[in-house]
RNA sequence: GCCCCAGUAGCCCAAUGGCAGAGGCAGCAGACUUAAAAUCUGUUCAGUGUCGGUUCGAGUCCGACCUGGGGUACCA
């Protein structure tokens, strides 16, 4: 070849991607140079990627945050952290079940053949994983802990059962958490949810709200804004007041005391009527026999919407008089109450006053049934009796008796304090967020470890009997959805005797919702076969908070909120000594195609395992890295991964046309490749910081193309600085494609392991300059340029600013009012 | 409706309030080649969604709006 550029002429130099990755992983994990040292002497760091639903073979989505991730992990090695990069699989669920259902076979065999193979393809993809720590939570040694767990949750009183009305999706024939339904429709089918009154195990979130609000601001900063601000909405934090309407006495029917839940106390009189929400059992416990007909037919109608159609805004209201009359607690005036389903049984205390001048849906309720609007604030806008908006904004009070003239604000507070003062009512905080139902009537989860014993009630399985184990002779029909767990059929697993009196009693059929299995994986991971406990509090205290998470958005509110209630649970009960598992959250972007997420129903579906034989698992990992920022979405019709291949093959090339041994003295080297080596070194460190791997490869590309121009140039391939430049290269290349870096290092004359030699000090002295470009602007505008030493005074830069040339000119002997003066870098002109 | 995020070149994206361009893709030209591919070299292309404000100076800060994306939605 008669090129110089060394471009591959010979065998040896020509990148071939499946070499490298036939050769590395073996010598890799012969190293075992991914496990953590635990020894105290470097500073630790927990790096932790959402662990994966083994759901079949890795797909792109993987392939970004797992790339990521690795990122993340190489990074802190590279800095002399000692890192923990944990990997296992979120293995009970659904699919598995499903699966075997259609083949007539038991969950664990699909589960456990994706697993493998998911392992296979994320070595095969150069993850620098622990794989010693590897856990599934379908393992009956992990799930033993989940239901210990429980059980600790159980004795704290923050497990419990109740009946009440719940989500249902039909299809999959269980209940779902409120944090599962989606649009009105199933997060995980796409079913339309309906609603079931059933008996069901919930953890008591609701008692955290509080605390998950508060220390979000820990997080500030280092998680997503976005995640942070779904957080407090579904939380859902309201202040307000609870108000006691007393519903009269009628006939044979007893009064009763009716509390509402309002954020304007201020509106009180402008309150004309009451909802009871129809589904509570209040509505139909005070509707009156003449209407109790009505009442049951419109329930019987409510209940038969879909959770979409519900929800429609547009849909025209509706409801049943109950014939019964509420007295308000501060004029006294009578009122009727109405049952109504656009008031939620589940939400504050399940009835409202109507203040139909004031908000917009008491008000379209109003008009629909003719009932009274009585306008209590004035503010400024027409009259919404007239208008048919209703008035929320800021005004004067009227119409309300003591509050009359007052501000919005004012009359508020004092609203709270007259219904307090009368024991009618007191200040109050409501929160949107509901308790987190986790009982599933399926298979293929955690058994919930209780047994229920008509003498004793719900007894605890003893922790000595734990785990309680799925019975493994259940095949293909036997798991069908029936609208109760299949453990249910299975009468030799059910029945047992109680562990308090012994008699005959009956074991919880029911399995835990998976988010219980992943609200405590990232502990498990410290002592992964601990037998004693759970975990190791003495060394989960050491490792954590995750010093990086990575994971997809999807989470923001399920995952990510139910561990973050674990983790203050787990503190309450002394387990743990932080509050927040998470300390930094890094949300990758999702790999689209086209504009659009990939999809089989588009057909826009890349196919990951086809991208890696084609490009090499490098090039797909750096063009995944590269493509954006790591939070914003790749879309692979736009990206190249081939593009990536050429960078990969040029920085490889490198090896060959370093001439200087290993170890050469890099001060003997040609000084202006090395400002442009330490430069890029200190540059990466501080956009590291701020995870900017994009950047990155794009200083590490400069690089490249650097040393190649030194190479070929006046420097040549025998200068030391060259084969710093080629080293430092290697090093930062590691971050993104191991097994090149890799083979470079090597071909620089090194051992193995490219991933763990560090990175070499920036010399400082390297990065000043001599002499630099000084700006002279005139109004802001750039008039000059002018070469001055670094160290050049602000006098004497104003001077040659003044004196040039071009400034002169447009000056054109104005005089000066100002002049802004940054040396060495910039003049600023101003004149009069 | 409310809340968050983003709009810079044909495309993906850079730019501590100080020269709008670091890197890549695509394009164009050249070198090498019988030719092509590969490789190498060089190079074209925008004034930063709109309007206003703060400032000596705004892509960057503030306000309003437009467009796109995401979240949430009878939550009293």
């Amino acid at each position: 070849m008669s090129t110089p550029s060394g471009s591959g002429q010979s065998d040896e130099n020509i990148y071939d991607f499946r070499a490298l990755e036939a050769r590395w992983p073996a010598v890799w994990d012969s190293m075992d140079s991914f496990a953590p040292i635990d020894d105290g002497n470097r500073e630790r760091k927990y790096v932790l990627d959402m662990f994966p639903y083994p759901s079949g073979d890795l797909h792109m989505g993987h392939a970004e945050a797992f790339a990521m991730g690795d990122v993340a992990a190489r990074w802190a090695r590279q800095k002399g952290q000692d890192v923990l990069h944990p990997i296992g699989w979120d293995s009970f669920g659904l699919p598995a079940e499903n699966a075997a259902i259609q083949r007539n076979a038991h969950p664990a065999e699909w589960t456990y053949a994706n697993i493998d193979t998911q392992a296979r393809s994320f070595k095969r993809y150069g993850i620098s994983a622990d794989w010693s720590r590897r856990i599934h939570t379908s393992d009956p040694s992990y799930y033993r802990w989940t239901q210990w767990l429980f059980l600790r949750f159980f004795d704290k009183g923050l497990a419990y059962r109740r009946d009440s009305p719940v989500n249902w999706c039909p299809k999959d024939q269980t209940v779902l958490a409120n944090e599962q339904v989606v649009n009105g429709t199933c997060e995980r089918c796409g079913t339309d949810v309906t609603k079931k009154s059933l008996n069901q195990w919930y953890f008591k979130i609701t008692d955290y709200a509080d605390r998950l609000l508060e220390d979000m601001d820990q997080l500030s900063g280092s998680w997503p804004e976005r995640v942070l601000a779904m957080q407090r909405n579904w939380i859902g934090r309201s202040e307000g007041a609870h108000v006691t309407f007393t519903i009269e006495a009628d006939s044979d029917l007893p009064a009763y005391d009716a509390p509402v839940f309002t954020t304007r106390p201020d509106t009180l009189y402008g309150a004309t009527f009451f909802v009871v929400a129809a589904d509570a059992p209040l509505a139909l416990e005070l509707v009156k026999p003449e209407h109790r007909a009505a009442l049951e037919s419109y329930r019987e109608k409510v209940k038969s919407l879909s959770e979409i159609e519900r929800q429609s805004t547009e849909r025209p209201k509706t409801g049943v008089f109950t014939g019964r009359y509420a007295l308000n607690p501060l004029s006294g005036e009578k009122i009727p109450v109405w049952a109504a389903d656009y008031v939620l049984a589940d939400y504050g205390t399940g009835a409202i006053m109507a203040v139909p001048a004031h908000d917009q849906r008491d008000l379209d309720f109003a008009r629909a049934f003719d009932l009274t609007v009585r306008t209590v604030v004035d503010t400024g806008a027409e009259d919404p009796a007239m208008s048919g908006v209703a008035t929320t904004g800021e005004g004067t009070l009227v119409n309300s008796g003591e509050l009359s003239g007052l501000s919005k604000d004012e009359a508020i507070a004092k609203a709270i304090d007259m219904v307090a003062a009368h024991g009618t009512g007191e200040r109050t905080v409501n929160y949107r967020l509901r308790d987190w139902l986790i009982s599933r009537q399926r298979f293929w989860g955690t058994p919930i470890p209780i047994i229920h014993c008509t003498t004793c009630g719900e007894v605890a399985v003893p922790d000595d009997q734990l785990p309680v184990t799925l019975p493994e002779n259940l095949r293909g029909e036997d798991l069908a959805p029936k609208g109760t767990s299949p453990l249910a059929a299975v009468a030799e697993w059910v029945n047992v005797p109680c562990p308090t009196c012994g008699a005959p009693a009956q074991r919880d059929t029911d399995t835990m919702d998976t988010f219980v299995d992943s609200s405590w994986y990232y502990l498990r991971f410290i002592s992964p076969t601990l037998d004693s406990a759970p975990f190791d509090t003495e060394a989960v205290n050491r490792w954590l908070p995750v010093g990086q998470y990575v994971g997809g958005v999807e989470h923001a509110i399920l995952h990510l909120l139910y561990s973050r209630f674990f983790t203050k649970v787990l503190f309450d009960l002394g387990l743990v000594n932080f509050t927040e598992p998470f300390a930094a959250l890094l949300n990758q972007g999702q790999v689209l195609n086209g504009g659009k997420a990939m999809s089989k129903s588009l057909g826009n579906g890349v196919d990951l395992s086809e991208q890696l034989d084609r490009f090499g698992v490098d090039a797909v990992r750096l063009t995944m890295v590269f493509a954006s920022p790591p939070e914003d979405d790749v879309d692979w019709a736009d990206v190249s991964p081939s593009g990536a291949a050429k960078f990969l093959a040029r920085a490889w090339r490198l090896g060959a046309d370093v001439t200087s041994d290993p170890g050469a003295d890099p001060d003997a080297g040609a000084g202006q490749l090395r400002s442009v080596t330490h430069r890029t070194l200190a540059d990466v460190e501080v956009l590291m910081q701020h995870n900017k791997f994009n950047v990155v490869i794009a200083r590490l590309m400069e690089l490249v193309n650097a040393t190649r121009k030194a190479i070929d140039g006046d420097v040549g391939a025998a200068d030391p600085a060259v084969r710093e430049a080629a080293e430092v290269v290697a090093v930062l290349l590691s971050l993104f494609a191991p097994y090149t870096a890799e083979d470079l290092w090597e071909r620089l004359g090194h051992p193995a392991s490219v991933a763990t030699v560090g990175l070499p000090p920036v010399e400082q002295r390297l990065l000043v300059q001599d002499t630099v470009v000084a700006i002279v602007q005139v109004q802001g505008k750039v008039r000059d340029r002018i070469d001055v030493p670094v160290d050049i005074s602000a006098a004497d830069l104003e001077a040659l600013a003044r004196a040039s040339g071009s400034v002169q000119r447009i000056l054109d002997g104005r005089d000066i009012r100002q002049v802004i003066v940054r040396a060495p870098k910039l003049v600023n002109i101003v004149p009069c």
